[in-house]
DNA sequence: GCCAACGTTGGC
DNA sequence: GCCAACGTTGGC
């Protein structure tokens, strides 16, 4: 079992609408690494910490809770569709009847949301979570890989 | 294959 | 809104 942290600007899609929804497809990741990390390692059951960025003081950048992988990487659709803000012209030309998609999703499911959540700051001050790659300076990746233990700090942070 | 220019991310 | 960091593009 595999941990992750899957990073949204909580305007445009929050842990509430997780919550809500009950599962989403992770569509609209357009960087390489992070589209691997998701079409080859993410496996149903993997637990995932989700990070909503560029937060205000209101509402900052940090944990707002934990989902779960509920299904293995598909052809993530809205790079076909020119009306989404997504659209991928290259990867819709280069697609052959959805069969060699470029850009894929994984499916989320709500598990729950912290009352408050782990602040980026909470983050930085905490020894135990020392390393953590959605700390380290010029971090951009939108789906990225947690250790065990920061993810056991985490849930003991927020039990 | 190098690298400058550009666009985007995301903390502050 | 600023700007540093980074990924991608495209000229050569």
């Amino acid at each position: 079992m595999k941990y992750w942290l899957i990073k949204s600007e909580g305007s445009c899609y929050s842990i509430a609408d997780l919550q809500k929804d009950g599962t989403t497809a992770w569509t609209g990741v357009r960087n390489y690494q992070a589209r691997n990390f998701m079409r080859d390692e993410m496996k149903v059951g993997d637990l995932v910490l989700f990070y909503h960025s560029n937060g205000d003081t209101e509402a900052p950048a940090g944990i707002y809770g934990i989902a779960k992988v509920s299904g293995l990487a598909h052809a993530d659709m809205t790079a076909f569709d020119p009306k989404d803000e997504h659209y991928d012209a290259r990867a819709a030309e280069l697609n052959v009847d959805g069969k060699a998609p470029v850009w894929v999703c994984a499916d989320v499911a709500f598990m729950r949301a912290f009352d408050k959540p782990v602040s980026l700051a909470e983050i930085k001050l905490d020894p135990k979570l020392s390393g953590m790659l959605v700390a380290k300076r010029g971090q951009r990746l939108s789906v990225m890989p947690v250790s065990e233990k920061h993810f056991r700090r985490i849930k003991e942070l927020r039990p």
